[in-house]
DNA sequence: TCCTAATCGAGACGGTACGTCGCGTCTTTGT
DNA sequence: ACAAAGACGCGACGTACCGTCTCGATTAGGA
């Protein structure tokens, strides 16, 4: 069953999400407009909407794609361990704090995240595709903390899952919420009162 | 100092939010027009502008008056305060999970909870006035956190606002990000995790 | 060169003009709207002001096309084709003193003339085509009296173009400043007195 | 019957005038907002609308106020008594071809004239005052013109009402329609042409 | 001197239209 | 089939201006 009709061009793909990133890191989520994408891509948008079908859609396939690259670390350290993975989810967020925004600056909130999130609630596989990357990438830290766990260096009742929401849990309430900083001070704060409890 | 000019009709305050009130939760933060909180509540658009100059103000003056009425209970049980005050900040969210879908379903994600962060980072000023939402709300809990600290009934290092972080951030996490329930049963989960630590 | 994208859809002009025709003539330049123009047509206004780019621009159309059927007759005898043509020019001038009124009335002055030429001066590009329009009717009239000129049926000194200024200038004096009739009767009377003089 | 409550502010008047005067012929008959007119002349817009009911009638108000002071000479030689007042009507309509325009230019049309006259058409009672203005005038021109033929300077059939109309009918089709100049040249053939006759 | 009535300043209000923006679809011609 | 180009429908947004209204505060004349 070989594919009949005109090939897809496959640098389209790349078109595109160069220019997509390019407007949404310039002038964030309202400044990224499927208009604009095209003529900057030099394609229609029919041809875009083919691949994305949503504004939406393609504004996630960017994000994932800015994001691809963060690594967990296993040193046997859990606390330097857990608390790298957090700088990196931070630099992850604040990279997307400042998008939009006139260089220099840096808004409090990281609108775009909270577009994405939006965007993910409108519709059902722009969220399964959001959840996805969100599991992939806490699977591996959920696995750091199993084996800290069943090697003795963690409490044996430890909920993993939970440990991690209350890490990056916290760092997403301060991006989005609060409007507070994360920084590398913060998230050896927030390891530690972790790890620690706070009987 | 007496206030010159024709005064507000204080009633319009009250039509218009109860109208967008209404459209908010039935249909969603798109669902939510300015033309259409005009016509129900029978004012002209004018009206409505000159008290909220952007749909992104009125949305979050909506939900701010939705959230308005939590309050903190301090029985000294330190654990069961937190995991009442978790459960009460849970079924805010849980409510805006099920704004603009039809009765009996509800959304993984809390749409209209990231439609009004994203607005946050639209306009300062409704970033200021969302935030002041939070900070005084925290506020409460923090001083609740406070005393159990001093009097002896948590750990004398414990940084009040980071424990708060730690609680609510993973609900807000599960809600926006992940999509899990939060229910009763995860919020004595959290608490317990974050009174105890993990080593 | 072949015309790229899909064609406009040619049978729109004539929806929207036959709509703004009814209005204007029914409701005058006031209750000639956009928003009622384009139901009526059943189109989009964005389609409508793809087309003209404002209401100026459309009010213009539908009367260019209303007059567009004015012909000059040539029997040799000038008087004659004067008085003919500024009666032609009369009743376009009395059908718009008719616009916007209910049936049976007629408004002293053409108030949707005066609207147009307002419209020209407020659009520069209007005020162009405009003026072509009464460029091309009266360089009609301009030959015809060259004509009687050159072959000595008027004083070899009379300049056409002032001529015809005093005949059709006469009209629209009337009709949009003292707001007296202008009728067939008119029409003789001041052919006669441009032609004979007054001295 | 003396007049009961507050008087008038006399000077209140003068101030509004003033400040319509200067918006009407800096920005055109559309710059000339009430509301800009009731703050800068530093008074309520109710105090505005007791005057003048509708924008309209200030507009005119204005007007009327700036073409007060045309005067017509008799100096026995028709022919210059004429020119010499076809000037100084071309002159006002020249004050109004500058309008809202940006110093140095000034537009082919009298969108202004042109605003009058729709607003005239609008409202009766502006048209009759409207119409009553031109009629005082042309009435002491057409007793120039009456006067000149019973004294057999002028021919005994003219008919001074429509010689009249093809002067200034003339001046106003060129300001209005045609957008050409009105000057002292044209303003010499145009009475010669009327004059003189074309046969 | 108080009372009544009209005016004034300030600004909210209703109404109506305007023109714009962005998304996603559709219709062409060509590859 | 896919691509480029661009028209189209839809729906909302926020703005502008008009003319009306409701306040409190003045400023007169008349009882």
């Amino acid at each position: 069953m070989s594919p009949r009709g005109r090939p897809r061009d496959t640098e389209v793909d790349e078109r595109v999400l160069q220019a997509a990133t390019e407007l949404l890191l310039r002038h964030g989520y309202g400044g990224l407009s499927t208009d604009e994408v095209a003529e900057r891509a030099g394609i229609a948008k029919t041809t875009l909407y083919r691949r994305w079908p949503t504004k939406d859609h393609l504004a996630l396939a960017v994000v994932a794609r800015l994001q691809d690259h963060d690594e967990i670390t296993d040193t046997g350290d859990i606390r330097r361990d857990l608390t790298d993975y957090m700088e990196k989810v931070a630099a992850g967020l604040n990279r997307m704090r400042v998008a939009g925004l006139p260089p220099g600056q840096e808004s409090r909130s990281a609108g775009t995240v909270a577009e994405l999130v939006a965007a993910a609630a409108r519709h059902d596989d722009v969220g399964a595709l959001e959840r996805d990357v969100y599991a992939r990438r806490n699977a591996l830290a959920c696995r750091l903390i199993e084996r800290a766990r069943d090697e003795g260096r963690l409490r044996p009742d430890v909920d993993p899952m939970t440990l991690l929401e209350q890490l990056a849990g916290a760092l997403y309430y301060r991006v989005l919420i609060t409007g507070h900083p994360v920084d590398r001070a913060y998230a050896e704060r927030l390891v530690a009162a972790a790890l620690d409890g706070a009987l």
